[in-house]
DNA sequence: GAAACGCATCTACCATACAAGATTGCAGAA
DNA sequence: TTCTGCAATCTTGTATGGTAGATGCGTTTC
């Protein structure tokens, strides 16, 4: 339900400072004050302010009045409830598709396995987690509820950082037989044993955040 | 995980549009422009800006550059969607909460239920409508995801422009029984049930879109 | 008569200046 | 030494002027 302001400088400022903030490249409990970016851009404080807004409604940044703007620090139960919160949907996402399947789906699926195996015999992490991600959108798009994903990504964010953090990246084999049990389960319309599938893909996909908290405590509230 | 920024022009200015938005005071299809609002509230243009930008974001508010920012149409699409996240989140919380009932959660679910008739009794059709909203969130409450309602809320904004549109409002009698039910169901432990009602239940509550759309076809895009 | 051009006039975007609260550190007194 | 208070200096919040793009209408031209 977004809107659009492709060209303008508050727009770039936004995804240069987002791109920085999930790559951990600003540091949760980061002091980063307007002047300070608008400097660090050559733009003005006006536009780097905006951004600040946006990036603040977004859960990424604390603006305390008069004080200063800090990176936020990831919130346990904040990791937890977004996991909750993608789960649900993915959930629902999947017992729909799963509910009535089309010819096109079990396609385009089982094309996007083949592009994920593809990847990952290239070697090509990062070309694979895009595939991985798309897959996701993809069942979103075939529920008919492409916006719910657009949801679940503002609050992957904050799962993505903790991700970061914890660089042992995931099994692309097993993550593929995942997938593929996924789309085996939807294409013969078995609802439960999609859900299930579903679920337990994401539990897995979920680090161990108790021993990223022990490993960057400074990063947590 | 949103900021607070209380105290603040913009944040007033932010309070009193979307109250007017919601209200339908200001009419899907509405232009207003920077100078417009901040003439009328006796303010200078930047807080009236910020205000633009972070209703924009809620999908309350259009902003084309250069050209003006409109109130956003109604998009049935984007209210199906709404409606399904709603339904996502919500049947999980249920799920969860029937899971694990407590003796706490039986006593605060009838209490509500008790005050909800008193307010039906004494025709309080706001209160009512406040202890229905309370309802929900204490859900999501006792199954420790009450972040998760707040997502629920943003997005009910969406939702409750079309409700305000069908003023025929619900029946509180039916309502009441229907919270009834799932507080039995939860109390029991009665998972399947208890998503059972819950589903029912958000049905019921769901206007007749296609019907709005006629009535009142210049607000939906 | 119709189409193309130009200008007045909107708009949101950006830059800059100023205001006011919050913090920090140092100076001075107890 | 320790505490208090003031002042310099941070921060974000607000106001205002100027800029460029988009629109609409009247004029001109074919």
């Amino acid at each position: 339900m977004g809107e659009a302001l492709e060209g303008t400088i508050a727009f770039r400022v936004v995804s240069a400072l987002r791109d920085d903030i999930v790559s951990m490249a600003l540091k949760p409990g980061d002091v980063i004050s307007e002047s300070d970016i608008a400097g660090r851009y050559g733009v003005s404080r006006q536009p780097v302010r905006e951004a600040f807004i946006r990036l603040a409604q977004q859960g990424l940044l604390l603006i305390r009045p008069k004080r200063a703007t800090v990176v936020k620090k990831i919130s346990p139960d904040g990791v937890r409830q977004s996991r909750f919160i993608r789960e649900s949907i993915e959930v629902e996402i999947i017992r729909r598709v799963a509910a009535n399947p089309t010819p096109e789906t079990a396609q385009v699926l089982t094309d996007l396995i083949a592009d994920q195996e593809a990847a990952s015999a290239a070697n090509n992490s990062r070309r694979f987690h895009q595939l991985d991600e798309l897959f996701h959108r993809t069942l979103a798009r075939l529920a008919g509820v492409e916006y719910a994903w657009q949801l679940i990504d503002d609050h992957k964010m904050q799962l993505d950082r903790v991700r970061y953090l914890t660089l042992g990246v995931s099994s692309s084999q097993r993550a593929i037989a995942e997938h593929k049990q996924i789309a085996e389960a939807v294409t013969q319309g078995d609802v439960a044993g999609a859900e299930a599938a579903m679920r337990a893909h994401l539990a897995r996909a979920e680090v161990l955040l108790s021993q990223t908290i022990e490993d960057f405590p400074d990063y947590f509230e």
